[in-house]
DNA sequence: TTGACATATTCCTATATCGGCATGTAATGT
DNA sequence: ACATTACATGCCGATATAGGAATATGTCAA
């Protein structure tokens, strides 16, 4: 078998740098493709195809205007992905303390020696 | 060109469900690939050829116990995701928060209708 | 050393991409 | 109707997987 397709899941959708980017430029509000194709510097084709992948997992929103199609991302559909990596704040926060305990402990050791020294 | 490789970055690490189960079976602490396959119910070089992958991310530390390897997750390497998917918090939040304003104000209407009916 | 146990690697195949290029389609202006 | 603008799609080639089966490596115990 091959690789998840990204059609499926977020997590695959976003797995893509490009994607991501575009996101981002589309987090903000509205804008039609040829913003992301100038903005962003990818081939117009390239964006379209993206654009069609994260439509699908319901990561953009699409809307005509015109003769353009006007994109927007859909914040909320971040939101699954977000909280998966709240799984592990506990725990990266946990480690973060524990440096900084030691980073503490060492600079207590390191005060008493000088605190030694001073008397001598 | 082909999709990014795996190996290069967390979140195409992380687009693996079976890559995501493992990393939550071992936030809470260290276990054995024994552990791992009989948890998950995958095979045995499934499971080694995934934690190959999320350690060369850094995704898990390892440790040798006599004839075993211990994984754990370490956890502040998913914290550049955490704080990717943070980007779009505000957004999510705004869409919610107009959710509620205009269920507020539909309820407001009803109870509007209501109160006229009430009267005549 | 031999054997058993725990994990890793290799080989193989099928497939889902991704980029580039050319082309198709839809909406607008004249 | 025709040209133009704005996107989308189709086809191609290259490649990085993921799974399955078999095998290799490493460690301890007797």
């Amino acid at each position: 078998m091959a690789r998840a397709a990204t059609t499926s899941d977020p997590f695959n959708a976003v797995a893509e740098p490009r994607r991501r980017a575009i996101l981002v430029f589309l987090a903000g509000g509205e804008q039609p493709v040829g913003a992301i194709v100038a903005s962003l510097g990818l081939e117009q084709p390239s964006v379209s195809k993206h654009l069609r992948v994260l439509h699908k997992v319901g990561l953009v929103r699409m809307r005509r205007h015109g003769r353009q199609k006007l994109y927007e991302t859909n914040a909320a559909a971040i939101r699954p992905l977000h909280e998966w990596t709240e799984i592990f704040r506990k725990y990266w926060e946990h480690q973060l303390h524990r440096v900084k305990e030691r980073a503490e402990a060492q600079a207590n050791r390191v005060r008493a020696v000088e605190t030694e020294r001073g008397k001598s």
